[in-house]
DNA sequence: AATATATGCAATTATTTGGTTGCGCAAAAT
DNA sequence: ATTTTGCGCAACCAAATAATTGCATATATT
C-alpha cells in the first residue's frame, strides 16, 4: 500500500478536508458535514490522511479531534521548491536551478 | 478521466520523469532509458502528463521532444502557498493565513 | 526500395481506489 | 439500565490506474 504525501493530496476531496482543518482540528462528523460524502467515505480519506502523517489524532472522550500536521506537507514544497526558480526567478539564476535538480 | 496536476504527481515514476525534462526537453525513448519501466509505461506517464498540460512536446522529424511546463506546476505552489505559513511563519500572521483559508 | 528506428494507439489484465453497507464498541445522554 | 451518538473496522463493488503486448505509421538509414 503506497501512501505517500503526494498520493494522499491527489484526490480532491482529502484537499478540502486539509483546508478545513488547517484552521482548527475537527471530528469526523463535523468533517462529514461539509462533504456530499458518507461519514464513511470522509473517514476512509482522514485514515489515508492520517497513515501518510499529513494529519494527527487526539482523542476526547468519545470523540477524535483530527489536526493538520504541517511539518509532513513540507515534503511537497520541498519538492517542488527546486521548480519554482522556473516560473519566478531571472535566467541568470538558472545555473543553480540545474545544479539543485542534478 | 480526472486529469488534474495533483494526480499527475501522485505517481513516482511521473516525477522523475517531471525532474527529468526539467532540466531539458528530451524524447520518449531518453527518458525510457532512465527507467526500469518498459517504453510504453514511461509514455503512457508522458501522455498523461502531456494531458494535465506539465508537459508540452515539440516534434523535430520523427523525434517528439517534451519539455516541462512550470507554469502549470505552479497549480500546486499556489494551492499549497497558504498552508506553508504554517511551517515557516512568524504567530502574528497566523491570522492572515485563517483568512486566506476561508 | 528495403530495413530499421521512433513513436503513438488499442486491447487486455492485475491492482488500486473511492465508495457503500452493515456491524461492533465505547462513551454520553436519557 | 437503556438508548443514543461517535467512531472504526471489514466485506464488498464499480471504476480508475499502471503496466504489458501487439500493431500501425511515419521518418531515417542503408
Amino acid at each position: 500500500m503506497r501512501r505517500d504525501v503526494f498520493q494522499a493530496i491527489a484526490d480532491p476531496t482529502r484537499r478540502a478536508i486539509l483546508t478545513l482543518i488547517a484552521i482548527h482540528a475537527m471530528t469526523p462528523n463535523a468533517i462529514a458535514e461539509h462533504f456530499e460524502s458518507s461519514r464513511q467515505a470522509v473517514s476512509k480519506h482522514i485514515k489515508i490522511l492520517t497513515e501518510c502523517e499529513l494529519v494527527s489524532q487526539k482523542q476526547q472522550g468519545r470523540e477524535i479531534y483530527y489536526q493538520f500536521n504541517p511539518q509532513k506537507m513540507k515534503e511537497v514544497a520541498d519538492w517542488l521548491s527546486p521548480f519554482q526558480q522556473l516560473w519566478e526567478t531571472r535566467f541568470d539564476q538558472l545555473d543553480d536551478l540545474l545544479n539543485n535538480l542534478k
